[in-house]
DNA sequence: CCATATACCTGACGCTAGTCAGAGATCAAG
DNA sequence: CTTGATCTCTGACTAGCGTCAGGTATATGG
């Protein structure tokens, strides 16, 4: 297959390249590691256990090289507010020059790359680099049915909450729209699904299941990680749990503020159809039979 | 800048997910750098600095690696024909087998890369790996002006006349055309550029300077690093060079044979004209003042 | 022939990255 | 309060990657 041949091709000639490039920029006096420490604990800090999960760490490794970067005195931990097991690290003034430094070298390694190519290619350059990307992320991401109780649900439950006090109009309350209980969408009454991205949690969406019909509820995607095709994968991830359970037909209900929604809706075969609830938060209805 | 921002992304996000699928899949039993030792000797074997020089390795380190492969029998070393000092490494039954694993191998991390992808994004996926690839590639390209006699250019002027004798209906010999001597364009009478590729030749161009106009000649690009640009620019290059020595006109003529070379000159300004000089495999002649 | 450069090998060494087991503190659920 | 899970840290260890200095054999130019 030609998409195979393409692809190790790829592998190989970035790799060479780039390599070559981060590393004459990046890893000077100090080593990758803990350069990308730096990058990603970032102006503002950034929990341990969030620190290891996108870098994939070892938890000994982490903190090791935290320890080392502790004593350099580019940053301090401190215990997290809430749950006194987590810690949280920030760069002291010191680490944020020297994040700042790295930030131009990276500037500079990127933008000799771009340099070496007559101006004519750059936009096309760009453009396939970002389609690159998205579409790695895409493959990057997972879907899992969890515990809607979980970590990772709930942080989804309440980005989403908070995103829709932000963009309705009369801002949002969970309680005065009708309740989605952690039971109704466990299973086998109904199902949470969560995206993650590097086990990040990125998007989540619920089904509950009736006698006749079962309920999409609380679709939310991370609003870094839209443009990637989640809320379609979440949806027909639902869409398939469903059939399994020979439900016969989806519905669900959502604002008209939620425009990329309904359009996610309208594309996946739902149509639009009468209000079969009396959901106070919602202006469109839609169904699909499965 | 946008496009820095975009880069160092995409940085981030392949070494992340591309390092990750390599390492799970080719660096089962052997280490990384054997792998790519043996991929890089290939079924053809390879002398040992030129493997050395392709993957910038230390002399100490490559002569580890490959006495560790030849103690598990995969390869062998005889002295190279010519000169003694140098060394030819070539693959054991043993390690063809080997190499053939790894193929597979890889075969299947492209593949596993692929099908974390929804099918309907796939050949976006593809094409946008590709034109990376391709950019990438040129942007690694350098020119510079070297020595004809020099072993880089003495490759390409042998590779483009090879080419032509294949390409010409009646063939080529390079005594009956109009002879270009080293002297001829060599600074400051004229230029040979020649553009590398990690350090090996991938395509020629030539100048000749008379007192009222200039001659470009032995334009050559490497038949697999076509499609990336190189020609262009290496005829920007000599007109570059033509244009410092105030040379007020550039001609040049063409096989009938060699359509995308003349689509190159046409698209860089030149126009065709009558024929200006007797040279036997000649049919089109072009112009362009500067 | 000599001096110098090239190609390769060997031994010694250091650093980075990473793994593993276990301990201590804390949290959540019963 | 107990139990089991979670988060972090520490110590011990390994493999891989790479560098450096020096040595041997061979080639090249005078």
């Amino acid at each position: 297959m030609d998409a195979i041949a393409q692809i190790r091709r790829f592998n190989r000639t970035v790799t060479q390249e780039i390599g070559v490039l981060e590393e004459r920029f990046l890893g000077r006096d100090r080593s990758l590691g803990a350069s990308r420490l730096l990058f990603e604990i970032g102006a503002n800090g950034m929990e341990i256990r969030q620190l290891r999960a996108r870098l994939n760490l070892d938890s000994g490794y982490a903190s090791r090289l935290l320890r080392g970067l502790e004593a350099e005195g580019l940053l301090h931990t401190v215990r997290s507010s809430g749950d006194a097991r987590v810690r949280h690290v920030t760069l002291t003034p010191a680490g944020r020059k020297e994040l700042a430094l790295l930030n131009r070298r990276s500037d500079q390694a990127a933008g000799s790359l771009l340099r070496r190519l007559p101006e004519a290619q750059r936009p096309a350059f760009v453009a396939a680099l970002g389609a690159v990307e998205r579409l790695l992320l895409a493959s990057a991401v997972r879907l899992r049915v969890e515990n809607p109780r979980g970590r990772r649900a709930q942080y989804c439950l309440q980005r989403y909450f908070e995103e829709l006090a932000a963009r309705f109009e009369r801002g949002y309350d969970p309680a005065l729209g009708i309740p989605v209980a952690a039971t109704e969408v466990t299973p086998p009454q109904g199902f949470f699904v969560v995206a993650t991205l590097n086990g990040e949690p990125v998007g989540c969406g619920a089904l509950k299941c009736h006698a006749d019909y079962g309920e999409i509820k609380r679709m939310w995607v991370a609003p870094a990680s839209r443009g990637l095709g989640i809320g379609k994968r979440i949806l027909q991830r639902l869409e398939a749990l469903a059939r399994k359970r020979r439900v016969p037909l989806l519905r669900l209900e959502t604002n008209k503020t939620l425009t990329e929604a309904q359009a996610l809706y309208r594309s996946s075969g739902f149509g639009e159809v009468r209000p079969f609830n009396d959901e106070p938060y919602a202006h469109y209805w839609f169904e699909k039979a499965l």
